[in-house]
RNA sequence: GCUCAUAUAGCUCAGCGGUAGAGCACUUGCUUGGUAAGUAAGAGGUCACCGGUUCAAGUCCGGUUAUGAGCUCCA
């Protein structure tokens, strides 16, 4: 039979030959390498009879190919097995490879908790050490039900059931026999293929992801091919916890929670500052762009919410408020706004609007409260109190796609000055669910494709994965260290303005509902406010730095000098602070590179007399030492990069 | 909301049945020092909250609240 190789060159060998025999047949190199084969575009392995003509190329172990398949081999063989070792009554459910690693879910009446990944880490190495080889049985559904029943492993059972096969499952043994899984494969040829790994942690997971279904006890692992690739890794994992924003929080005295407003953030001085440029930098972005800024109430009653039809699908994360019945003198049922839609809908609609009055566009700083469940919360990232860059466009149909990409023109200029050059663009079209007809659909959907092929940026396609009122637009922006963040979305609406009664007087004289168009770039100020702090390990750039500058005096005899330099910079509007403590210059540095201030001036009896500074710039080691109003002008430039 | 873990000084953490500890931060004294921690002393705690076991509970047990890692959720 031909066999086909990636290269388009081809080889004849016998029937029923190999993958591993191809290797050998190309060179023994490539057969001490290879752990599995790709036939006809599938993965098999590497012992799999080749029956016909094919095309095949082999996957080695230091292919990404290979890594997964070693990491799917060490969880499915090894982990799994020596989980059933040390507890004998658990039952193994799945153990797929994910990111970076693995994971194998189990149900088992002993707790396993973190302490016990090591003794688990001992009995893998026990097993990998036989360095068996793994051989597969093909079976039928009722043979593989039989060995499970036996085995008593009752969602092996449920998955062979479940499955619309009949024949060939696979099932994998190590030279012992005592360990069977049922698994797709393709597996190692033996577990000395195995590299370097470590447990990570264990957690709860619903069996088949459904919170209706039990929990499961999930054990995480990593593993790479060899052990410097395995601490590369945690080392990373390692630099992800040093930019994590809650410690940087505390850390640069930004922000905290406490026990009595869960999920509410108490902001700082230093915090609110950053909060405050970012705002008025958004502020002012939304000004130069056709908004008009409102501000709409915080408790609405629900009435207002019964129209909208938040009361409806959304209570269960509203926060309702009720009035002491004692000092009411009427009893009614408020709700602390979740979203700001409903009232932009009220502003709207206080007068007759006109055709020509259209496009409107309303920016709120919204703030809402969201009760969301309490095991998702996560220091800013996601709170219940938040502020939203809301804003919502009111136009008409054909105003669609022109709204479209003046929106993705604002949003990636704002993301650019906040340092994020890339983002990718999601189309979410219509769900099974929905209302509208077809024909608007059309409409709004070719409309936000249009605009985004006419300014010909890149993006994806989420086919029915719209809200049910509209298709969206979603703007995902990837951060410093190559994760991904949801922030920007664009979503058109059909159904709100019905709800609510919008309308507008069209050219015919008759009315119509416009469309409604929910927009925000950030999302909210404190997710993104967390983003950045992390983007930036918490060296932020300068015109956000809550405190920019800090001038630090050598000696006390220089103070006046120094508050003579603090004094000029705040004239030019840069926040600058005086450090005259009775301390070394070596400690202020310490204490302001730590907390990440941009600039440090240094000033002794040599500046004060030459009048200059020397400047210090957070992640540097060196200093500068800068003519007064050189410094001055340079910091002031600064300052104004992004305005 | 679910699983597991955690909750001790402002911060980071040790203590795990017998009168509460360290480092840093803070206050005071000495020190005026040239770019990531000068030095000595002092002050600082209902050991998250509620209950139970015990002669005796940060310490063991149960509950509550919050936090962390996941899961689920985030029209």
């Amino acid at each position: 039979m031909k066999i086909t190789l990636p290269d388009n060159s081809s080889r004849e060998l016998p029937e029923g030959s190999s993958g591993y025999d191809l290797a050998k047949d190309i060179g023994p190199g490539l057969a001490k390498s290879a752990v599995a084969v790709t036939i006809d575009g599938v993965q098999k392995d590497l012992h799999d009879e080749i029956m016909t003509d094919s095309s095949v190329s082999i996957i080695t172990i230091d292919s990404d190919e290979g890594l997964e398949i070693m990491r799917h081999t060490l969880t499915a063989q090894v982990l799994a097995r020596a989980i059933k070792n040390l507890y004998p009554k658990s039952k193994l459910a799945i153990g797929p490879t994910i990111e970076d690693g693995f994971y194998y879910d189990v149900e088992s009446e002993e707790v396993i908790s973190s302490d016990d990944l090591n003794k688990i880490e001992e009995e893998m190495k026990k097993i990998i050490k036989s360095k068996s080889s793994i051989t597969k049985k093909l079976v039928s559904k009722s043979e593989a039900m039989k060995v499970f029943k036996s085995n008593k492993e009752p969602y092996k059972e449920i998955i062979i059931n479940e499955s619309d096969q009949d024949d060939n499952f696979q099932l994998y043994y190590q030279e012992d026999e005592k360990f069977v899984d049922l698994c797709r494969g393709p597996h190692l040829p033996n577990l000395g293929f195995i590299g370097s790994f470590k447990l990570t942690k264990v957690s709860g997971a619903y069996w088949k992801g459904d919170s209706n279904n039990s929990m499961l006890t999930r054990i995480y692992g990593t593993a790479f091919n060899s052990d410097k690739d395995l601490q590369q890794h945690l080392d990373n994992l390692e630099e992800a916890l040093k930019r994590d924003h809650r410690k940087l929080g505390k850390e640069m005295d930004l922000f905290h929670f406490q026990d009595e407003a869960p999920g509410m953030v108490f902001w700082h001085p230093y915090g609110w500052n950053i909060y405050k440029t970012l705002q008025s930098f958004i502020r002012n972005k939304l000004d130069k762009n056709g908004y008009l800024e409102i501000n709409t109430p915080q408790v609405v009653d629900r009435k207002l919410w019964e129209a909208s039809g938040h009361w409806d699908k959304y209570r269960e994360n509203m926060f309702i408020t009720e009035i002491d019945e004692e000092h009411a003198n009427e009893k009614r049922v408020n709700a602390l706004k979740p979203m700001n839609c409903p009232c932009h809908v009220q502003v709207y609609n206080q007068g007759i609007r006109s055709y020509k009055d259209l496009p409107i566009r309303y920016a709120e700083f919204g703030s809402c409260h969201r009760y969301e469940a309490s095991g998702t919360m996560h220091g800013l990232m996601r709170v219940r109190g938040f502020t939203q860059d809301d804003g919502h466009i009111f136009c008409t149909q054909d105003q669609i796609e022109s709204e479209t990409a003046l929106f993705i023109s604002l949003l990636s200029e704002i993301y650019s000055d906040l340092g994020f050059k890339e983002f990718d663009i999601k189309l979410s079209t219509r769900p099974e669910v929905r209302i509208g007809s077809d024909e608007v659909w059309d409409k709004a959907e070719s409309a936000l494709e249009n605009a985004i092929k006419k300014l010909d940026y890149p993006y994806k396609v989420d086919e029915g994965d719209g809200a049910f009122y509209g298709p969206k637009l979603d703007f995902v922006l990837t951060d410093a260290i190559g994760r991904e963040w949801q922030c920007g979305t664009f979503q058109a609406d059909f159904n709100l303005p019905d709800r609510l009664d919008a309308e507008y007087v069209g050219e015919d004289g008759n009315k119509h509902h416009p469309v409604m168009i929910h927009r925000a770039i950030l999302g909210s100020f404190e997710r993104f406010i967390g983003i950045l702090i992390e983007n930036y390990a918490g060296k932020l750039p300068f015109w956000l730095a809550p405190q920019q500058v800090v001038i630090a005096s050598i000696v006390s005899e220089v103070n006046d000098y120094a508050i003579e330099v603090q004094e000029l910079l705040k004239d030019q509007d840069v926040r600058a602070e005086i450090d005259l403590r009775n301390e070394k210059i070596s400690y202020k540095v310490r204490d302001h590179s730590s907390k990440k201030v941009p600039i440090i001036l240094a000033i002794g009896k040599k500046e004060k007399i030459d009048q200059t500074v020397s400047v210090r710039r957070i992640g540097s080691n060196d200093t500068e030492v800068l003519d007064l109003k050189e410094a001055i002008k340079q910091i002031k430039k600064e300052n104004s990069i992004q305005h």
